[in-house]
DNA sequence: TGCAAATAACTGACCAGTCAGTTATTTATT
DNA sequence: AATAAATAACTGACTGGTCAGTTATTTGCA
């Protein structure tokens, strides 16, 4: 019965006919998603009022608790909103491609390097990584929909060009780690510990001296010293 | 003046001479950190109340006070505490290597991977990802005494092994990401969203994979089809 | 007896969630 | 077109509960 954050209320499309009387609002349990967005990825959750919420969307307390039952829901709604895309885009990367894995992974790679700095895409992961002791049912969520679907995609598209012979023979679900990892440690050191590499100051330095690693130790063994 | 973690007045260690023990208390901060250190994993820093701790360490709330002016004390004192040893292993390994870095790597991620199970030795740095928006105090210190010494030390590693030819031309700071980053992501995957790789059920097989890849990845490049 | 160690009761601040009441907008009536 | 009735959108004061930190008091060793 939890968490419900899905417009308790607001006749955001109940029927296509009736357009009956409309006001001005109805981008509003978006807006209040936007300003917990930045607080929550700013000072955290705990730390944040849902009347500093409410402040920043322009509304009263009361009225976040019009569109949303719960401060948790906010959290909910959130992940929600962003989830969907960003499942989409690793599948559509993926879809059913055969052969050398090494170009979608490039691309993939880029896309998400490409969108680490963009809040408004990467900070709900983020938020989700940071809250999902306090809210284990945020994280169930974010898995369920985003993990369980990127993740077996990604593992299929590895075994596939293994089974292929374009590249040497790896584990898989392990190899997702040394795909991804990378990009995720660079991430948590910029953002929690304010470490930027001296060298490239750019995200494509990264993505470049990974890849190079990654492919050159992806490459079917054949010589051998 | 915030976040003095060290014995406010407990009579640890004031003169050497003077035996003559208290009521029972000597390790009593330990005790304390230890209960801490446990909850502030299990459900948080932010759902953790001080009168939690003091119970578990078999103390009155009040008591607490006595060791640590504040809770965020606690957490100062919890990084303070594991700070010296995690950096001075890494430290160690490394000393003044010469040569192929990849045995020394080898046997630093062996020993990362070896601990990362153990909650005693990695819970620290997870707490303090986790908690580094509410207190980023805590985050800098964390930072100084343990990332600035061990990651230019990493850093040196590599490019001391670029430099004798013994792997290839690779950005010594940004491939730092390269060799930890899988682990990490293993890690949060795993912590955070209970996904157990189907294959390999040990850390074992993580590695394995990860050092076959990052190692051939490495090699000078010489054969090139 | 004296005094440090420890306690338990207390205080004050904070905040999620509620609700009685107000304002803005739409519909109905003339 | 003007006005009244209806209702959706919103407000902000209030409540109940939690909890970090303090203080008055007790305990027990020397």
């Amino acid at each position: 019965m939890a968490y419900e954050s899905q417009k308790p209320q607001s006749p955001v499309k109940d029927r296509p006919r009736k357009p009956k009387f409309r006001r001005r609002a109805e981008a509003r349990p978006d807006e209040v998603l936007d300003a917990a967005l930045a607080l929550f990825t700013k000072r955290g959750f705990a730390h944040t009022t849902v009347e500093q919420v409410a402040k920043r969307a322009g509304l009263s307390k009361g009225a976040v608790y019009l569109y949303f039952p719960s401060k948790k829901a906010l959290l909910a709604g959130l992940v929600r909103r962003a989830v969907v895309p960003v499942a989409d885009m690793a599948l559509g990367v993926i879809a059913d491609y055969r052969g050398d894995p090494r170009p979608v992974i490039r691309q993939l790679v880029g896309m998400l390097a490409a969108n680490m700095n963009d809040p408004k895409v990467f900070a709900v992961p983020k938020l989700v990584i940071r809250e999902a002791v306090g809210a284990p049912e945020i994280a169930q969520m974010y898995r369920e929909e985003v993990l369980d679907r990127a993740l077996p995609a990604l593992a299929g598209l590895i075994a596939q060009g293994v089974e292929g012979g374009h590249i040497r023979q790896v584990d898989p679900e392990l190899t997702i780690r040394s795909i991804l990892g990378p990009l995720m440690m660079h991430l948590v050191m910029a953002e929690v510990f304010s470490i930027q590499s001296a060298s490239g100051l750019a995200l494509d330095s990264l993505v470049e001296n990974h890849l190079a690693i990654l492919f050159a130790g992806l490459e079917p063994e054949e010589a051998k010293p």
